[in-house]
DNA sequence: GATATACTTCGTTAATTGACGAATTAACAG
DNA sequence: CTGTTAATTCGTCAATTAACGAAGTATATC
């Protein structure tokens, strides 16, 4: 019970979910999830710690950076079965949509590239 | 995204998530569920409500019971695949399996029969 | 009509949570 | 060693929420 309701309440808020989503063409750095939500660092980096905890992403650390990426086949099944809910039932949202536009357009620019495609939004 | 939300919110809760899950045998009045968790009318009232609302219970009002059951063929793929989830994730935890004997032994018998059962629990 | 039963709604309270700025840690660059 | 960048942790504040008792609604029984 307490694993399902660690999942169930990290996905309960719509900005966490939007972090989360964003994830699914591959990992992303901290910095690039902030670019996409608009949001302080710190709120950014407490919504990946509870999607962490959750069991729903894992992270990997190469030098500055912190990348997050879905959990994967090592997860169990309720988290499995929970990223295949999430992902099938948002994607036809436009909201998710229109982040994974954004991060097409962020991912694999350097900062500088990165901050003006982000301002120009 | 919205009814989504909805339904991981209603989710979040572990009282919510051992009412809905009550229902997984069939339908049941409040006051039985009310019996079921040991909490007051009121409570259990607002919990159904959210279970409602969110599209993951229907209702059915007969006299005085108001009957909850899990929603149906009906409802959207987000619910029911929701509800499947949930069912399978949660289908071997303690508390569930304690909650099936309890709803088993509370099913189907008067009011003074079922006060009686519950003491006794 | 009066009373009781089954729920719901309302108002309040305590606890949780999302957001931020400030301070801290970690890794690299000069 | 100093400064910079990436991320986390801490402390605070406003908003949300789970719980309850009290009041209200609806239905049955006397």
């Amino acid at each position: 019970m307490r694993d399902y309701i660690a999942i169930t309440k990290a996905l309960s808020d719509p900005t966490r979910v939007r972090a989360l989503v964003s994830l699914a063409d591959g990992e992303l750095c901290v910095c690039q999830v902030i670019e996409l939500l608009g949001l302080s660092p710190a709120t950014v980096s407490k919504h990946m710690t509870v999607l962490l905890q959750a069991g729903l992403v894992e992270r990997r650390k190469e030098g500055r950076w912190h990348y997050y990426r879905l959990a994967g086949r090592g997860a169990p099944a309720v988290v499995r079965d929970a990223l295949r809910w999430t992902l099938r039932s948002l994607q036809d949202e436009k909201i998710i949509t229109r982040d994974a536009k954004t991060i097409c357009c962020v991912r694999g620019k350097d900062p500088k590239e990165l901050a003006a495609c982000y301002s120009a939004r």
